[in-house]
DNA sequence: AACAATTTGATAATCATTATCATCATATAT
DNA sequence: ATATATGATGATAATGATTATCAAATTGTT
């Protein structure tokens, strides 16, 4: 069982990147949040400060080389998670007033039936499937009361 | 059974906006396009041409109106569709290679079953869920060959 | 240590989107 | 119908997020 931090390094320098302290913290930021993140949230959860400029250069590094994938929510902002090989198959819970976005697994039964599912709606189109995701909408406890 | 404009005129008079003849040719671009459009794309669509400035006005009054919804893809483009109460509820279907969105149905009892497996998932983290989308990749028939 | 390649941070440039405002169109009241 | 009020339009300017540039610093390699 191999560490997150030496997977990410190995495949970046297959690819001729390297994995510096800056692109670590970003990792390390987003391996201890259960949801994607925005800019902004890497910049203020990053210590010492990483300026902006290179935030924004290193996401989008990291997500050519498929260590991070994007995410585009409601509230029309960026934000970004760490790849589906890194951090597993997973889903999202948004929160509708609050636009806080949790990460969800669904038991291996209800994704097996999820992604069978996502087959036979696609079938009458013609399209290969090579992916799905759910995004379940609704209140956080939070709001809710 | 009443017709799109009427329905989509009706719902703006109610909360004071008018259904101008730019705004009703914006929805008559959409209805007649099976997936949601970018602003660009409902420049080009529509004739005479209306002005940028005036589709993303418009294109936001109608979605603070409930009229549409705006979707994010992952080109990072913004677009939009006629909210769930005007076409139905749907899902997406997303080229990954030509990033074209088009919509799906679910057959009911799919629809059902992902309901359920939606609230299921989500009655841990003590959500109250109002709503679920599913997105679905692949490569369209073109992409494919 | 010397060299080559990549990364960094400061700054400027770009792009999509939003705000402003004078003019125009539509609805309502007289 | 005409007057008046309200909302919509289109041209343009302003904003804000993101991307590009580039000299200096860092890292990896010989």
């Amino acid at each position: 069982m191999v560490g997150l931090h030496a997977k990410v390094e190995k495949s970046l320098r297959s690819q001729g990147v390297r994995y510096t302290t800056n692109r670590r913290a970003l990792i390390e930021a987003l391996n201890n949040t259960a949801g994607p993140l925005t800019v902004e949230e890497l910049y203020r959860m990053t210590e010492p400060r990483i300026p902006y400029s290179s935030i924004y250069r290193d996401v989008r590094v990291l997500t050519d080389t498929q260590v991070l994938t994007l995410h585009h929510s409601a509230d029309r902002s960026n934000r970004f998670e760490l790849a589906e090989w890194l951090s597993g198959h997973h889903h999202h819970l948004v929160c509708v007033p609050c636009m806080a976005i949790s990460d969800v697994s669904l038991p291996p039964d209800s994704e097996r039936r999820l992604a069978r599912l996502a087959e036979s709606a696609a079938a009458a189109s013609g399209y290969r499937v090579t992916g799905h995701s759910l995004e379940i909408e609704g209140l956080c406890p939070d709001c809710d009361s």
